[in-house]
DNA sequence: CGCGGAGTTGAGATTGTTCAAGGATTGTGG
DNA sequence: CCACAATCCTTGAACAATCTCAACTCCGCG
């Protein structure tokens, strides 16, 4: 008999539900209901798309994807990172949007469709009402971050822009639990992050440099943590996400 | 007697009402409606605030404003310039992205307040569908019109990313009939242009002097023109909203 | 007629890019 | 266990893009 993988003992559906929590109420059937996703497991390697443009939604359990455009030639920009727990595909409301961009898998990455969750019964009642509610309240905390990212791209100098996007990191990993003792884990290389702040990657090695010198970062292999992180926030003009926040009840 | 407004005499509304038809079907009850609205006329000097976050919808009918942020110290970044015939405030599904950014008059703005036609009834259906499919479209196209300056921020030179939003800005000022013999009025300066594009004003004005020595622009004082517009968009990759465009169906 | 705001131009300083090369790390097959 | 390839990180040097500062022009307006 084959052992249970990682992904399957440990319970990685808590990262989806503690993000889902954090935006709207979830009855407990709707909780049962998240945890009860492990069937539909999708994997997808390093560089594959997520999921096609007007796809169910998923939610993100391992590893790193982008939402992203190619932009001719050989150029691409990098609109957000779509980390674990975030969910992607098309939530409620959506429309213009699609295929302005793509998703892609940055490293290997292990999603669970969630369309069953949003289900409409005959009688026109909501299957889970509360996730319905967590996930548009999510998009709408992913596109607030768009206007974030304008800001760094348009008004920050490489110093302040990179130091405001790895504030952003951290926040949003912390809040799945995946930053222990001030650690994060970052699995991608200088390259990308030079693709989402519009920076060359040799650039973006210079800039993590002098934040290193300033002491702002400490860096391993496959991680950042920022000692100082509120003083950075408060010297580049980071606010956090969880400030600005509501929290949305469901309709 | 006093006689009538310019403004008034002229059908305004008229521009509101083509952009809510092209994104969406109207009945007749609806466009009368629509050119009702005349009353609730509402006006902004230069530099005021056009709508608090949270404010009812309002349709622009005179002059151009933006969507920014203050970023400190002096610096501000403008996230989208406002257009006649867009519609500003809060539409339908809109949540934790107020309070990110303000609005603002770049010059002189009349506007009129819409929040009369998206009341509901007692009975629970809306006064004009219609015109909620349409102000739920316009939302969504004006997001994804937020990609596409990412990507001018993070992924095009100067002279790209200003080519780009020149020509995004004849496209809408064309498709409201604000763009006659292929001039269309540009009513703001380069110091304001640099903001959007992240470039200084004199760094605007020389990538402007090249895109008319190579033949791409023709300006006047208050107006500019693209002589050579698929040749241009074409060499920077400027991809017409229109082409992607999906009419949507009221609910 | 004089003032203020915006456009224009030049010169030099800064920031960020490109190219190139060497070092470290990791995974793979022999 | 070693050799090798592939990938990423690191560093230097030259180059290009863009910014800042400053001066001057032009124009509309009171």
């Amino acid at each position: 008999m084959q052992a249970v993988s990682t992904i399957e003992r440990r319970g990685y559906l808590e990262l989806p539900l503690r993000r889902l929590q954090a935006l709207s109420v979830l009855s407990a059937e709707e909780q049962a209901a998240v945890r009860g996703l492990q069937s539909i497991r999708v994997k997808r390697l390093k560089g594959e798309t997520l999921v096609q443009a007007g796809s169910e939604p998923h939610f993100i359990l391992e590893g790193w994807g982008c939402q992203m455009r190619e932009v001719p030639p050989g150029r691409r920009q990098i609109f957000a990172f779509v980390l674990p727990g975030d969910a992607i595909g098309h939530l409620p409301h959506d429309t213009a949007e699609e295929g302005r961009f793509v998703y892609k898998a940055l490293t290997p990455v292990t999603m669970v469709g969630a369309g069953v969750l949003l289900e409409i019964s005959r009688d026109g009642a909501a299957r889970a009402p509360g996730v319905r509610a967590a996930l548009a309240a999510f998009r709408d905390t992913a596109r607030s971050r768009l206007f974030d990212h304008v800001v760094r791209l348009g008004a920050h100098t490489a110093y302040e822009g990179t130091a405001h996007l790895l504030l952003e990191l951290n926040d949003r990993m912390a809040q799945v639990g995946l930053a222990q003792e001030g650690r994060f884990a970052f699995p991608i290389g200088q390259e990308r992050l030079g693709e989402m702040l519009g920076l060359s990657g040799v650039h973006v090695h210079r800039t993590l440099a002098k934040l290193k010198q300033d002491g702002h970062l400490l860096a391993g292999p496959g991680w950042f943590a920022l000692p100082r992180r509120r003083e950075l926030a408060q010297a580049v003009g980071y606010v956090a996400q969880a400030e600005l926040h509501v929290r949305v009840p469901p309709e």
